[in-house]
DNA sequence: ATGCCTCAGCTCCTGAGA
């Protein structure tokens, strides 16, 4: 079974990258995040046409995200019950035998900021939430963008960028609290090579440079950690023409009988 | 230079991203 996470900053323009990249790996599972487009625009016949079933939850110019996979998605739930949330961030599904989150962190533009105040808040939600689908649901991922980094191993210049955006203690801590729920970095259980990052600017060749950073994960449960067997960032579609500017992630795991 | 790209939209600029 393979699971991957994407940040493809607009389904409308990387539609066509979406659909090649899924010819080329052919995953089961593949949580989206940025569609930005509401949900009347959503491509579904595109994605059926090449023999994906979808989940969406999306908004008009931000946000949005979904899960496509081969097999059905049940116990569909849009963003986390209970936060009252304008923005399309989070949708839920089970699909063969894993439940999977797919996520879309808040930015939070800068500490001290209300987007970081609004980031801190939605932190704190998702946890409650994913504490309760761990407790029903034993075989469990979340993967997504997460807009945190985990440690200065994910940061190009961890000098330059102390406690800026995504590198901050407060954000980290966040991080390290959704471990402490048993999650474990799929990426790190396979010693993955110095400066292995999921984002790159836009500007300055940052991509040719390798100036970016790591903030989009594959959080896996203990029991889907056991059957985990690769975990990689595929930096191919960063190399397109019109490239978003993350990478996709990519998780393979033997099947959950 | 709170910019440098890229994207959406109240589109010839601005807000947001990270």
């Amino acid at each position: 079974m393979q699971l991957a996470t994407w940040n493809i900053n607009s389904l409308t323009v990387r539609l066509p990258q979406v659909l090649d990249w899924l010819g080329a790996h052919p995953v089961d599972v593949l949580a989206l995040q940025e569609l930005k487009l509401s949900d009347d625009k959503f491509p579904v016949q595109a994605f059926a046409d090449v023999g994906y079933q979808a989940q969406w939850h999306g908004q008009k110019t931000y946000n949005g995200v979904a899960l496509l996979s081969r097999s059905a998605a049940t116990e569909v739930v849009k963003n986390i019950p209970g936060f009252a949330d304008e923005q399309a961030r989070v949708l839920s599904a089970s699909i063969a035998g894993v439940r999977v989150i797919g996520a879309y962190f808040p930015n939070g533009q800068a500490p001290g900021s209300d987007k970081f105040a609004y980031k801190m808040r939605w932190l704190d939600a998702l946890h409650d939430w994913v504490r309760s689908e761990m407790a029903a649901h034993p075989h469990l991922v979340l993967l997504g963008d997460y807009n945190i980094t985990f440690d200065d191993a994910d940061v190009w210049d961890p000098v330059g960028l102390v406690g800026s955006i995504h590198c901050t203690d407060e954000e980290r801590a966040q991080l390290q609290r959704l471990l402490d729920l048993g999650l474990h970095d799929a990426l790190r259980l396979f010693a993955p090579a110095e400066k292995s990052f999921t984002w790159w600017d836009y500007r300055e060749f940052a991509f040719r440079r390798n100036r970016g950073l790591r903030i989009d994960h594959i959080l896996i449960s203990k029991a889907l950690a056991a059957r985990a067997r690769a975990c990689v960032i595929d930096k191919t579609p960063r190399k397109n023409e019109r490239p978003s500017d993350h990478a996709p992630v990519l998780l393979t795991l033997d099947a959950v009988p």
